[in-house]
DNA sequence: CAGTAAGCGAGACGGTACGTCGGGTCTTACC
DNA sequence: GGTAAGACCCGACGTACCGTCTCGCTTACTG
């Protein structure tokens, strides 16, 4: 399982790479042509990757999941503060250099469970702990204030990704509104 | 523009409508047959009426940037304060009733010339006169706030549409929130 | 039946000529909308009259028939020698200055009970007369005979209207060869 | 040029089979689903071969054509007097099973520049051969000599697949009438 | 002379065939 | 054995034409 598995990998990430690269030039009119060429492989060899469309979008989308995953959870949101824990979250999820983030994010192809699993639960935590922690103010549920949170991220990214406002300020926008919308007084 | 013109809107309302209702059901799958067959119509009046697929979707999202730039005109945005054209702003865009509001949020056929025309240029305005009377803190420019504050309404507005939260809460929470955050303290 | 008629039939008439214009111009490919048009006449009033694409053609059919037909009868077949009656008939046919008689000729919308009426039993009877005057080889049935000289005439009379060679020249060279073949000896 | 060459050939002859098949039975009316469906082919492979209806007509005109001048081409026409070449030629043509001659006769696809190469050409060659050794009467034109006899076996091969007359008899009385016409006396 | 009926042009409409194109399956040959 | 090349089937897309229909407009007939 040791090269084969490797591989396996690098081609699919290749191909992966490639459909990113022409997800984002072509948009969702990208054939599965222009992914395989770019690829530099044959049409028969995407399809063994990836058995259909739909299955290579959620491919893509699930490896920015867990790219996202990953930097949460390197974020150690856990033994930070609540306001701290928004600040690293913003920026982890705003400095990732999406191939085709935007894309994605548009619901092209997008994975639900592995989300929630891998984004929504550790932001829920976190806002779990910050109403434990008396620094949110009680009046809205937490459901609705982590999904808005998340859609105010989203919205973020998409004007980082579309080059319509840079990374930092962003970030620091986002967190300081929402920090200050949210926190009790 | 008589008669003939209304019975042109009429039938190409009709179309929408049918647009609307395959499309909601059946996502971005639905072909135009379908749309056809439930406006009642047939395909070749289909193509008369929208040329081609995109532009039937374009139409399709034309008309909710119209409804939301019609809302907003009627919400007498000069007239009233900062922090109520922020609330009338959020209720009239979260209380639309999208038939295929959701299909058409995530991106599917956007037209943004007429968007930013009928949408962003009364909202920008909003927090131009906000910013004057010194009701909007200084430290972000106005071009990135509107912006996030359209992004979070968006992302509040597939909430509501996909009936994770109901439109009151979500829009008294996404005012509160967004004044709060933004308010000059 | 009086103006009535002579206006329909004169309307009819201006379509039939179109139709034959535009016919041998672009061949079976015409369209309706072509036909009105070079008509100058709307396309209902083209369905008016004759109610199908079909029905023009087998109006067309019809009146090249009924020309035959009537050159025919003016010919006094019954009251000639074989022979002439042979060199009559040739003349006949070849002679029409058909507008779109190759097309017709072709076989596009032929009507078969007309042209047996008002082209064949005549001839037919051509026929008949010189076998029983013996001028005629009787190796051959006289179904056949007749048959095959029509064939004969077709072939020439496409020959003249696509230009090929001249009418005197081939109505002579066929009657010649015809009567040549035939004849008893 | 080996297997492949033979599949793409055994493919075009499967479909040209069922074009001939379908256009016999239903007339020019004949789509291509119906053709492609006859093929046991799809719509799109039908597509590949043939790039249009015109072409898939051409294409079987192009086979009779050849047919015909091999048939010619195995006659040794120039080895044979006169009178035989002229025989041979009537039974090659009408001896041809026509799939859908009848059709192609009528002109529906005709191509004109092989039929000439392969029939006019070989035909027009035993005219002047005849004309040479003074077995033709020297009043007319061998190219209307020739054309006339080329329409006179249309007719006679029309006159065959529509079982008006039999072959034996069609091309024997063909050949006879033409030879004593056309003979010198 | 006014009213009406019938024919007409214009053109929208439903339906269907055509030709194109992309998705997904499969075979053949290569390495 | 995995891969590249590519033929194949299926079905959607957008176009064009056919035949039907409705709408006004003109024109000619009638009281």
């Amino acid at each position: 399982m040791g090269k084969n598995s490797n591989l396996r990998d690098r081609t699919a990430c290749v191909i992966l790479d490639a459909a990113g690269e022409v997800l984002s030039e072509f948009g969702n009119e990208a054939n599965m042509n222009q992914v395989a060429d770019t690829a530099g492989v044959g049409r028969a060899t995407l399809y063994r990757y990836f058995p259909s469309r739909e299955a290579l979008l959620k491919a893509m989308s699930q490896r920015v999941v867990e790219n996202v995953g990953k930097r949460l959870e390197e974020a150690n949101l856990e033994e930070v503060s609540f306001e701290e824990a928004i600040h690293r979250i913003t920026r982890a999820i705003l400095g990732l250099s999406f191939p085709s983030g935007a894309l994605i994010e548009e619901g092209i192809g997008f994975e639900p469970v592995e989300a929630k699993r891998l984004i929504m639960d550790p932001i829920c935590k976190v806002f779990e702990k910050g109403a434990e922690q008396g620094a949110i103010r009680s009046e809205f549920s937490l459901e609705l204030l982590s999904q808005l949170f998340i859609k105010f991220l989203r919205g973020g990214s998409l004007l980082v990704s579309k080059r319509i406002s840079n990374m930092e300020d962003t970030a620091f926008a986002i967190s300081s509104l929402f920090l200050d919308g949210v926190r009790n007084k």
